[in-house]
DNA sequence: TATGAATGAGCGTTCATTCAT
DNA sequence: TATGAATGAACGCTCATTCAT
């Protein structure tokens, strides 16, 4: 998914050291935004200087490239999972909500980052893979609601595209908020919002 | 609710330029984010030179403090109507997300803005009117669904801080696909979103 | 023959200071070769900041685009007007080691960068116009040359590539060590070295 | 005649490595330049680590100076030994253009570093030798050109500096285009640029 | 009101060099 | 002998901002 690399001298550099990094910049991106985080802050927050980085990476961009990449890669493998088993559009979206709640939890940064910057990342060739998979993302959980409006669990009197959105919006943007250790399982979390997405917040006349 | 101007200076420049200005700026800051905007971008936008925009604001931040504080007063001025009118809890709620939706309509640059930048921005001592929204913000539609689930409005069974943030972002993002002129009036919008969170998408048993 | 201008935004500060800077930098870039040549060290000479230079130009490398464009521009001027004048073989190379002396006491500098620099300079797409003069170069000189042969006025026993190639450097690396305003003018230089390229150094038997 | 080692820590690694280390580094050097040249490509093509070459030399610039010295100490004796035959003006000139030639054969990369760098080296202190090796370089060549205006075997109508920038140019500049294997042998150059320095490119009337 | 030219701080990046292993 | 990881200084460049005109 990521673009190619290059000769990656430095791609084979100790692949422990590589995940401590780019955890750390991973989290400064996240609280501060990637043009905003300049790569001394995330030497500073590793302990070393800003020149040392570049042992491990081609630029600062390609810290970006292998975070977003890398989780991408992940929630497909969960999404991927969920899609081949198979199941009724209503259960595949508890399924999906789900998985998405535990991606949140466990990349939350690498969410967070992708929340704010994918969309004008999308326009550079070398992050087209964010596009691909917004493309897929969007045949999966649309293709989902209109079997389950078809097969009638699902209401028909919503515009589809508006509900698409809705849905989307409202278990990612959680990552904006979300901190891992916090009251809520990701399970707990997905449960409730599910049952508001699917049940709604009023009570029933 | 800006931090008051230190020299005014520039305030005394005609007030149509300036808001000419200020459109155009939001423009670019949403589009682009807002540390990634230039100021010469916003300046070639408007047919000028870089300098010349210091004729009309003393920065780039001070533009940003327009856009943003003005958006929330004119936002605050139809919340606070709605909050006044003495509705049921279900009926606020309903009044206040179609007054929002009809704030993303007229103001979706300023609302994107607000969305990615508030929370770092928030920070700062010349934008602590942001927090100190964001506070009312919470106070009312917390206090609202709170009174909906005292009175049986609302569903008794969820974690009500949830709720609060589903419904809070729910509403918000949908400035970050929304475009003014397209096929669904802000009103229609807002009624299709009411309907979705109060009343969920599924299909009642 | 300069690579094409992007936008040009630079390119339209007034072109006496541009002339003015482009001077100072074709002096230290001959001086102390082009990449050991920092931007910082252009901008103290000019009196000015490194950053300051970016108002004029868009980067060191189109400094160095223009001086070389420039320089090759001028010198085919000269060069074509020679060619077209319908001179002998032996005229025609005087003409043009003639121009060559007062071109290398025109634009020394330039001359200077040109002999260090457009070998590997010529690699890049950008430069490509130093391989193409180059070509155009070896075609007039070594078209005037194969003339004189066939019509008896040069030397039959020579391999004509060396003797190309050996007229060729005689002339430009006397930029190496040309001082302008020193005791020979151009015309004086041409004339020596075309003696003794012609007739030889020793003495006729 | 290289600035004394210091530490000579590095000295003691073992000499063939150190000869084929410097031949690589001198490729490197002649194709791209010194400044251009990083320690890491010189390694690359070594198969070695950048940090490794340290064991072997104290730096970069002191692999330059091996390499620039053991040339001119090899040039030199070669000259010396020409000087000291006690030939004729016109039979030492063609000796010495000759050993010039066998030594671009022989030293191609150093030649062509040489030509390149030596302008600049030379202002530091420890490439002090390169101004010595200048001045010898001048005394012998000038001198020679000198008893043989005395002598009536040169012409005594040329600026006898200019002569002698012609000559030493003329020959020094091939190692820019020389590529040992040629069809020419060095033999076979010199004897054709010697008929030309001696006897010109024209036919004689 | 706007321009043209400059400032100055800071940024991403490179690279010769060091050193414990 | 060589590696892996780091240093630290410098580099080309960007950009918000200033100010005389």
């Amino acid at each position: 998914m990521p673009a190619a690399k290059k000769k990656s001298t430095t791609a084979s550099a100790s692949p422990e050291r590589r995940r401590e990094l780019l955890t750390i910049a991973a989290d400064v991106f996240a609280a501060h935004g990637y043009n905003a985080t300049t790569v001394r802050r995330i030497a500073d927050e590793a302990g070393m200087l800003a020149g040392s980085l570049y042992y491990h990476f081609d630029s600062k961009e390609s810290m970006l490239d292998e975070i977003l990449s890398s989780f991408l890669t992940e929630l497909w493998d969960g999404y991927d999972a969920v899609l081949a088993a198979g199941l009724g559009p209503r259960e595949t979206i508890e399924a999906l909500v789900t998985e998405s709640f535990r991606e949140i939890d466990r990349h939350r940064a690498a969410v967070a980052i992708y929340q704010k910057e994918s969309k004008h990342l999308a326009a550079q060739p070398r992050f087209g893979y964010l596009t691909d998979s917004q493309q897929k993302f969007k045949t999966a959980w649309l293709g989902t609601l209109e079997r389950g409006v078809a097969d009638g669990a699902f209401r028909a009197d919503l515009d589809i595209r508006l509900t698409y959105r809705f849905v989307r919006d409202t278990v990612w943007v959680a990552a904006s908020w979300y901190r891992p250790g916090g009251q809520h399982s990701p399970e707990e979390i997905a449960r409730q919002y599910l049952s508001m997405v699917l049940d709604g917040i009023a009570v029933r006349a």
